[in-house]
RNA sequence: GCCCCCUUAGCUCAGUAGGAUAGAGCACAGGUUUCCUAAACCUGGUGCCGCAGGUUCAAUUCCUGCAGGGGGCACCA
């Protein structure tokens, strides 16, 4: 629909100047009685054209002859041009849409590109917290999106399974392993001190494995446990990559030699270091210390470099607020084996602040003192965990109270677009029970002939615009414009269904109605869909 | 000290890659159900869009400075 409209706007011009159909800018006006659609293209154009804003929007107005479109076209307030669509216009989208279903709302912004979204990652050294959870979210709504509108996408979890915090949690459960067995031993200095180390001290214990496997079985088991997590929360990853795995194969020496040969690092003080400042760091960055161990960071190039040749057209990783550092010397990372910048796009999600009765909530790993992901999804539901995360941009902070999570659960935002969803599948049971035919596209043909009213030609063009809005949630990997839109929708429909009864003893005014339901069920459906929330059909 | 993010209604936040009279939910007050689910709907009203400059026909949006909040600045991960 749109695209359409950019290609009239754009015709309409070609007399007048030559410009990217792109470069047409749609907008939906603030007031309904300024139409349904506008373009500020005039006044873009008057610098250019030295022409007044007026002056041009005439010139377009009358170059434009879409009848069957548009019902109006006016030029208004400083040279906006509105347009509102047709009756003829609408309803016959409505039919496109019907029969296409969520096929109708496709664009290929993707042509096929291939992406993979990194995401999550935690350290295999504890439970999931909110932090992780809100970067599941993102990352699963991201990747749905992206693969709709005609990405190739992948998701995958990076394993921390080697190096120093790895060691920590094995002498830690080594260390409570040996306090179970009355011997008195201190926890290793910055040790983990959570619970859950008790409880892998305690199986080992009866388990009779040696105290060189604590480590190795203790991660494997926490990683086994976020996998069960992020498997109740509805996320799946197609691979899981190793950081040992990258050692044991080479990878990181070989990445190292490759900067070496490029003179990008450099020794000093014992210690190797990488040139990232040549790219536009603070500082270089060190990837061999002094007594010969690879840093962190040192993986990380191997895993990064790794990625791309694996023949991505974009990275994308899902990063925590706290990393944010972290991004010029990857970025410098991307540069050196000779990658533009951008093939790397990190998204950082801000903190998340959890509240109990207006009391903040202390989230210190080190106290062992934290609310873990599945202790909140336990307590507000997976759905209204997953959608909170989703409702506020990823770079800004979130706070949630948890005694009001639950406590709003009546009047939550989550439940009152499932509730649109639920009514529309509750009325086409209904419908079905008296109903000769049980398809639901019989009203196909009686809609040609059918005139909806003003709250309907209103749900209609809401649930056309829903393309858009996925297109633009799209290309600004901003899921939240989806739980925006969807409450939106719900909220126009719930309106609707409270003024105007869809099954009447009138069978054309049913039928149009259904249709009307139909197309609303079919948007909020895909954009639950999309969020990875359920869409229930009772509740 | 340096870097990044945030600052919009009482609260929590949107604001479509400058545009028309800046929006929603919650909270607060009142009302709606013989009828497809009241987890719903309707009616009430608020804003120096943090402050000060700048760019522009047009700035909540872009630039600079300042203030406040959060985070980050290891031969840790």
């Amino acid at each position: 629909m749109i695209p359409q409209i950019k290609q009239i706007i754009h015709n309409a011009l070609s007399s007048l100047v030559e410009i990217p159909v792109d470069d047409i800018e749609i907008e939906i006006p603030t007031e309904e009685s300024f139409g349904d659609i506008a373009t500020p293209i005039a006044m873009k154009l008057a610098k250019v054209l030295k022409k007044a804003p007026h002056k041009i929007a005439e010139d377009i107005l009358n170059k434009i002859n879409e009848k069957d479109i548009f019902s109006k076209v006016e030029i208004a307030g400083p040279g906006y041009i509105n347009f509102s669509f047709s009756e003829k216009f609408l309803s016959n989208e409505l039919i496109k849409l019907l029969k296409n279903k969520k096929d109708y709302f496709f664009e290929d912004i993707g042509k096929g590109q291939k992406i993979l979204i990194e995401f999550v990652s935690a350290n295999p050294t504890g439970p999931l917290h909110l932090g992780h959870g809100r970067g599941a979210a993102l990352g699963e709504a991201l990747f749905n999106l992206l693969k709709f509108n005609g990405y190739s996408v992948e998701k995958e979890y990076y394993i921390n399974d080697a190096g120093r915090q790895v060691n920590l949690l094995g002498s830690s459960v080594l260390a409570r392993y040996k306090q179970l067995k009355g011997l008195n031993v201190k926890m290793p200095q910055d040790g983990y001190h959570g619970n859950y180390i008790v409880d892998i001290a305690k199986e080992f214990l009866e388990s009779g494995l040696t105290e060189e496997e604590m480590t190795d079985h203790a991660y494997k088991k926490i990683l086994s446990d976020i996998k069960n997590v992020l498997s109740d929360f509805g996320i799946f990853f197609h691979h899981w990559q190793s950081e040992k795995a990258l050692y044991l194969q080479n990878y990181v020496s070989s990445a190292i030699e490759e900067l070496k040969k490029k003179q990008l690092i450099y020794l000093k003080d014992g210690a190797y270091w990488f040139k990232s400042t040549f790219f536009g760091d603070d500082k270089d960055r060190v990837v061999i210390k002094s007594d010969g161990e690879y840093t962190y960071f040192a993986s990380d190039i191997a895993y990064h470099k790794k990625k791309i040749e694996r023949g991505y057209n974009e990275l994308i990783n899902i990063w925590g607020a706290d990393h944010h550092g972290y991004i010029p010397r990857i970025e410098a990372v991307i540069e050196a084996f000779g990658y533009p910048k951008d093939k790397l796009r990190i998204l950082l999600v801000q903190m998340v602040s959890l509240l109990r009765n207006g009391v903040p909530v202390s989230m210190s790993k080190r106290t062992g003192e934290f609310i873990t992901l599945k202790e909140i999804a336990d307590e507000i539901g997976v759905d209204t965990t997953k959608f909170l995360f989703l409702t506020r941009r990823h770079d800004s902070h979130i706070e949630i109270d948890i005694e009001l999570a639950k406590k709003q659960s009546h009047d939550n935002p989550v439940y009152y677009v499932q509730y649109a969803h639920a009514r529309i599948k509750s009325i086409f049971k209904k419908f079905f029970e008296t109903a000769a035919q049980k398809e639901s596209n019989i009203f196909l043909t009686s809609l040609n002939s059918f005139n909806y009213n003003l709250e309907e030609l209103r749900l209609i063009k809401k649930a056309l615009l829903y393309k858009m809005t996925l297109a633009n949630a799209t290309k600004s990997c901003e899921p939240h414009r989806i739980t925006f839109y969807l409450q939106e929708l719900a909220s126009l429909f719930h309106n609707y269904y409270q003024k105007f009864r869809v099954l009447t003893e009138d069978e054309l005014l049913t039928k149009g109605r259904l249709a009307l339901c139909e197309a609303i069920g079919i948007v909020l459906n895909h954009g639950l869909e999309i969020l990875n929330v359920r869409a229930p059909d009772k509740m």
